[in-house]
RNA sequence: GGGCGCUUAGCUCAGCUGGGAGAGCAUCUGCCUUACAAGCAGAGGGUCAUAGGUUCGAGCCCUAUAGUGCCCACCA
């Protein structure tokens, strides 16, 4: 029965065949069973277009590992994949692709043809980031793939942005948006991100009409002056009080403009006294209407001024800001130019500075919305993990202003707004119309799209039907739990929580676990433009899918942001190794075929051992991954499998196999069955290796991944068995390390003589002592008489070990080590005889910790006496 | 300006509800011990940022301070 297998795990070998086969026999795949539990997690979908990255590693290994789990653990588990649209992203890339390649604009093409071109795009790539999810070992049911912009998911959007619409909770105005130049569109609040940059405060002179005088603003932008409708003061500021209601000329333009009092200004702050531009700055925008000014926009769409410029127009906004400061200045109107940081808001896609500007959109009323979402947190219908981060979504949510959800881009769900051409309506409907339901006129549809994470939002209830009310909605919604990455709260997690709730009435999800950045080993944040990001198909082709997931498991907490190391993928493709070579090991001992529970009356103490310390695992491992604390869990698995069972009672049961008999047996069905139950808990980890020996060991059943995940038996719980052998590693450790020091190679045999009044605890570990101390013959006494002069003692909380190396003993260097050991026992003693004696630690705390306390005082006593008498006959 | 993290061995990080400080890598020593040199057996290395407090007992709880990072915010 024994199988030839290679030294080294190659994963190559054994991942896309062991991939195939979970798909062919269709393990991934979810049908609605009321007779189970559901389990359901959606993927935050990646971009069409996209390529996997180590963020989408980490989260995807994160749900495979729960996914799985739950799978094993008899939940009717389903992962639904799916991919974004991601609009400007999506868009961007193929303008750039015609621009590169065929030197064509988009406006070149045309709407229809540039649409073509996208979804051919799309087609191309779409089935790359799936199939490198595939490689990772992703168990997503595929047959339940999805996109945002699929005839579904469009038909969502459709309806909720009608019945929005109709509820009054979709609105279209006038108001300040952020306008990225470089993509030309309008953004949502969320896609504007600040940072700081080196600017100036220009301090400029507008002077006061019919007077020689002037006031004194200060600017970031004096660009937009040339859009300026007055200039504000704070109405208790003492300086300006007569000024308010004067009339000031503007610079260059040469306008009259007004000097008005607004709370708004900061006295403290510039020279307190504030250009108002309300067509851009949203601050502005808000005097603006208070005091009921004219809002005159300056900028085009690319950013470049407008025929309101005058001998400005044409030059980009920048272009602008040089020329008119020039001018400024030779009219004598520049006082000064003072360097100054300051947050600059820009395109989250294009990194293009965004500018302010009134124009007309859409919005979503976010008010009404926002309350339902803040209160199903507060109360706990939804959970985040780590909790903390309930603060950040609560303060978002509580400040949320309306969501600007039209895009001035071609690729995405179109707006289904119609606009008669000739009474004027606006009609929202679900289905494309032609003519005007009021007057028959002819319509034309709203040219805009919507928000990419408009569809996003749907996603965890367009993807199991919605708006039709089918049995997958009913059963597996709401979801679980949804796995992303703090950087998208805001964007989708509060999106999706409002859309749940106002469209299905429950939140879509229970639990949000939130994982951190995966950053480069400098800590830096991988990116493009630094060109440190670490391609995880290149990890995985190297290592293998398992060692990567491994590593990102590995040290990973909720929250937290983990570096890369290739240090650690490496250490945990050896670590892959290990466990090939221990099954590999107990592959080749194996007599039986037949997978079987150890007999429980027929266990040696290791035998006995072992099964507890992996009842323990189980239950441990259980809880971790319950509690979403799988750094946790791996790490357990991690020093069971490897300190355990392979250093430890791998070594343990090695001389068994030398016979045959009942013993023999034994060890088989234990290394059986605590490797293939050990397996299984790593199974969600590391899917292939394990799936690979387990299949090639006896087993039950006909994949790992469909295997009952191991459950805490308690009849192996055996804390007995447990001291025994613990006692008897510390007394093995024991001699190894004085081995060690005296430079005693392990092929030189000794004697061990072993002095205790408990002979019958090491009675049954006297073959251990050959095996892994080096002990030629082991002699257990009570007599310590009958061991040899010049025997080298090592105190163990047993008894006392001594071995006859009389050659070798160097005097003074044992007397060294004695000398260290004693001084160490009197430390402890003195510490716990302290802790014993205080009163209060006696009185109030638990027994079982008093106790403890008393036992090891006991045997540190016993252990120094053996150290004194050691000593004394040194001398 | 608010909010939230982080500060533990040379490096990177774990440490779950408070009960004698851990891992990986690195360093040093010794081993080809018949699963594994991607390995085995050992060793060295930490006043758990600082200062107070609560407690019989604090890396863990509370308060303050310092350093550092992230997020949010309309100071032109």
């Amino acid at each position: 029965m024994a199988k030839e297998l290679p030294k080294t795990y190659d994963p190559k070998q054994v991942e896309k065949r062991i991939y195939k086969e979970w798909c062919d026999k269709g393990y991934f795949h979810a049908e609605v069973d009321e007779t189970k539990k559901p389990f359901t997690i959606v993927i935050p979908p990646p971009n069409v277009t996209g390529k996997l990255h180590m963020g989408h590693a980490l989260d995807e290994t994160i749900q495979d590992i729960l996914v799985r789990t739950k799978r094993m653990q008899g939940y009717n588990a389903l992962w639904i994949p799916g991919t974004d649209h991601a609009g400007i992203a999506t868009q961007i890339k193929v303008e750039e692709d015609l621009r590169v390649n065929e030197n064509l604009t988009r406006y070149d093409l045309g709407r229809d043809e540039f649409l073509k071109r996208v979804w051919a795009w799309k087609e191309n790539f779409g089935d790359r980031i799936i199939n490198q999810l595939k490689t990772l070992g992703c168990s997503c049911d595929w047959d339940r793939e999805r996109f945002t912009m699929d005839d579904g998911c469009s038909k969502a959007v459709r309806e909720v942005f009608v019945n929005l619409y109709n509820k009054g909770l979709i609105y279209q105005g006038s108001r300040i948006i952020n306008w990225c130049p470089s993509c030309a569109t309008a953004l949502s609040d969320a896609e504007v991100e600040y940072a700081e940059q080196d600017g100036f405060f220009w301090h400029i002179k507008y002077p006061i009409k019919d007077s020689d005088d002037f006031i004194e603003i200060a600017t970031t932008r004096p660009e937009t002056l040339l859009g300026d409708t007055a200039v504000a003061v704070n109405p208790n500021d003492e300086r300006y009080k007569d000024l308010v209601g004067k009339t000031l000329i503007l610079p260059l333009v040469g306008r009259e403009i007004p000097v008005i009092a607004d709370d708004y200004v900061d006295m403290e702050f510039g020279t307190g006294c504030v250009k108002i531009t309300p067509a851009h700055d949203p601050n502005d925008f808000e005097v603006g209407l208070r005091h009921n000014l004219e809002q005159i926009k300056v900028l085009n769409d690319d950013a470049t001024i407008n025929s309101y410029g005058g001998k400005y127009e044409g030059m980009d906004r920048y272009e602008a800001r040089t020329a008119m400061v020039s001018d400024l200045e030779a009219e004598g109107l520049l006082v000064k130019v003072v360097p100054h940081k300051h947050n600059v808001g820009q395109c989250y896609r294009c990194g293009t500075t965004v500018e302010p500007i009134t124009s007309k959109q859409w919005f979503v009323r976010m008010e009404p919305l926002a309350r339902p979402a803040l209160d199903a947190v507060l109360n706990g219908k939804t959970r985040f993990i780590p909790e903390r981060f309930t603060k950040t979504y609560t303060h978002w949510m509580e400040n949320v202003h309306d969501w600007c959800i039209s895009r001035q881009l071609w690729w995405g769900h179109r707006i289904p707004a119609f606009y008669c051409q000739n009474c004027g309506k606006t009609t929202v409907s679900k289905e494309d119309i032609t003519v005007c339901p009021e007057c028959g006129g002819k319509v034309v549809q709203d040219s805009d799209v919507l928000d990419t994470w408009f569809s996003s939002a749907l996603w965890p209830f367009s993807t199991l039907g919605w708006p039709d009310k089918t049995r997958e909605l009913d059963y597996f919604y709401p979801t679980s739990v949804l796995v992303t990455g703090y950087d998208i709260i805001f964007f989708w997690v509060s999106r999706m929580i409002f859309s749940g709730l106002e469209h299905m009435g429950e939140v879509p999800f229970k639990d949000v676990y939130i994982h951190g950045l995966v950053r480069d080993s400098q800590g830096r944040k991988m990116s493009k433009s630094l060109g440190n990001g670490i391609d995880p198909l290149e990890i995985i082709e190297k290592y293998g899918a398992d060692a990567l997931r491994f590593t990102l498991a590995t040290g990973n907490s909720p929250g937290n942001d983990m570096r890369f190391y290739m240090e650690r993928v490496e250490a945990s493709r050896n670590f892959a190794n290990k466990i090939w070579n221990a099954s590999r090991f107990v592959m080749m001992n194996l007599s039986i075929d037949k997978y079987s529970e150890p007999d429980l009356s027929k266990l040696k103490l290791e035998d006995k051992w072992i099964l507890h310390e992996y009842n323990a695992l189980v239950k441990e491992v259980t809880d971790n991954i319950e509690k979403y604390e799988l750094g946790i869990a791996v790490a357990k698995l991690y020093d069971f499998i490897w300190d355990k069972f392979c250093d430890w009672y791998i070594e343990l049961v090695k001389p068994r196999f030398s016979q045959e008999g009942e013993s023999n047996i034994t060890a088989q069905k234990t290394l059986v069955y605590v490797l293939s139950n050990t397996l299984t808990l790593l199974h969600p980890f590391m899917p292939f290796i394990t799936e690979e020996i387990w299949q090639a060991l006896p087993h039950i059943g006909e994949s790992i991944m469909i295997s009952s995940f191991p459950v805490f038996d308690e009849k192996f719980e055996n804390e007995a068995a447990r001291d025994e052998m613990q006692l008897i590693m510390e007394s093995i450790k024991g001699i190894r390390n004085v081995r060690n020091e005296m430079n005693v190679p392990p092929s030189r045999k000794a004697k061990l003589y072993i002095v205790t009044d408990k002979p019958e605890v090491f009675k049954e570990g006297t073959s251990f002592y050959t095996k892994l101390a080096s002990a030629s013959e082991v002699i257990i006494t009570n007599d310590k008489s009958d061991v040899p002069e010049n025997s080298v003692s090592v105190a163990s909380p047993g008894g006392e070990l001594l071995l006859p190396l009389d050659d070798l003993v160097d005097k003074a260097k044992e007397t060294e080590r004695l000398e260290k050991e004693k001084k160490r026992l009197m430390g402890e003693i003195k510490r716990v005889e302290g802790k014993l004696s205080n009163k209060g630690f006696v009185e109030k705390a638990p027994a079982a910790v008093v106790d403890e306390e008393k036992k090891k005082g006991e045997q540190y006593k016993a252990m120094l006496q053996t150290v004194l008498e050691g000593l004394e006959k040194l001398k």
